[in-house]
DNA sequence: CGCTAAACGGAGTTAGCCTCCGCTTTTTGC
DNA sequence: GCAAAAAGCGGAGGCTAACTCCGTTTAGCG
């Protein structure tokens, strides 16, 4: 990769990250280029999705996050709370960027993405920890780990709606640490069978 | 209001019905108002907003959703069977046009819209159940009624992305009511106190 | 220095949202 | 019935943002 073609990218990179963090995930395209002093031309070569600098923006965070599900997994101790502490960071996580969940929750399926392939090795890590609890009875064995994932996103995508709107009438603050005690607390096996019959 | 006015309004719902049952609820309003037969000033002229139209597809169904949650609220029997049977008619509701479960969690807090006024009378009418279980003891008293349709509105959003990659990979498929047998799970009051710290 | 592949960048195309306003149809008053 | 007025119609046109294409520029190498 040449020189040039390099510094471009990073700079892309890292304007995109501010104005993600600024105007959320939908931020112009356009508008990023021109703040990098790029040509919108230079963006698309380098990023021909918008997943693709999505991706880029997050790749650390992402191995951050694959990191710690592998250190969780390893010390063998209580599965309860080594799948509550990831999730508590993966919700931290993806409230960082206005749309962010949404996104990762279209990418989540899709290899065929640079943010699906990213997320796909952070899933792997991450599905140990809530197998590892079901194998030893924690956490109730009919559902898998994407739908763990999706209530998380539903749970983040409140918080950033909430957020928007709090200049509105008399709307409550969300607590995303208290939706997440209500699904994990879901998620534990106790006497399995609700009642919500399909 | 004139005849053909009238004419023209009832076929633009009708047109937007489909259009959204087939394309989801992001359809061009151009499309729908060119295969209504109607210019798109007209269409822009009663339904200003994309979410007006949207309200005017869904107003019977919600006066349907408003009603059974009373009926429920009436018959004070079991608090916990009444509000899962309404959630399951909700989440069954939301997954009728894929993107209504995001456009409804964005209306929810905000009055100003015709969605958001209908939907309020629901949401007033169903907040009833959850809080009548609340004080009876059977669910947990620390969450709302929001909280409890965002997790609803996630469990949805899950649902569609899922169908939309089915041709993909070797995704599994979805079960909505096993996600909100999580969700009513994690809201039975039990011994309070998860694990999720804040 | 000079050559070449790589990279650049922005003009141009497409698509959809939304507004504005001259024309048409319905309704009303007589 | 008929004409005036009110209501409604519809699409041209402005706007923004995604995305493509290709002539121009430049880094890197010998």
């Amino acid at each position: 990769m040449r020189a040039d073609a390099l510094r471009n990218r990073e700079r892309l990179v890292e304007v995109a990250q501010s104005a993600f963090a600024n105007n959320g995930i939908e931020t112009s395209l356009e508008e990023i280029a021109r703040q990098a002093g790029v040509g919108i031309g230079t963006l698309y070569r380098r990023f021909p999705r918008r997943e693709d600098l999505i991706a880029a923006v997050l790749a650390e965070r992402y191995l951050k996050l694959t990191e710690c599900a592998l250190t969780l997994a390893q010390h063998r101790e209580d599965a309860d709370t080594a799948l509550t502490q990831w999730l508590t960071l993966l919700v931290e996580h993806m409230a960082i960027y206005r749309g962010l969940s949404l996104a990762v929750k279209e990418a989540i399926h899709d290899q065929s993405t640079a943010l699906g392939r990213t997320c796909k090795e952070m899933m792997d890590a991450a599905t140990a920890l809530l197998e590892r609890g079901q194998s030893q009875g924690t956490f109730r064995t009919d559902v898998n780990f994407y739908d763990v994932m999706s209530l998380c996103s539903g749970i983040v995508t409140a918080v950033e709606r909430r957020a928007e709107k709090r200049a509105d009438s008399d709307v409550p603050p969300v607590d995303p640490y208290l939706l997440l005690d209500v699904v994990l607390k879901g998620l534990r096996s106790g006497v399995v069978g609700g009642g919500a019959g399909g």
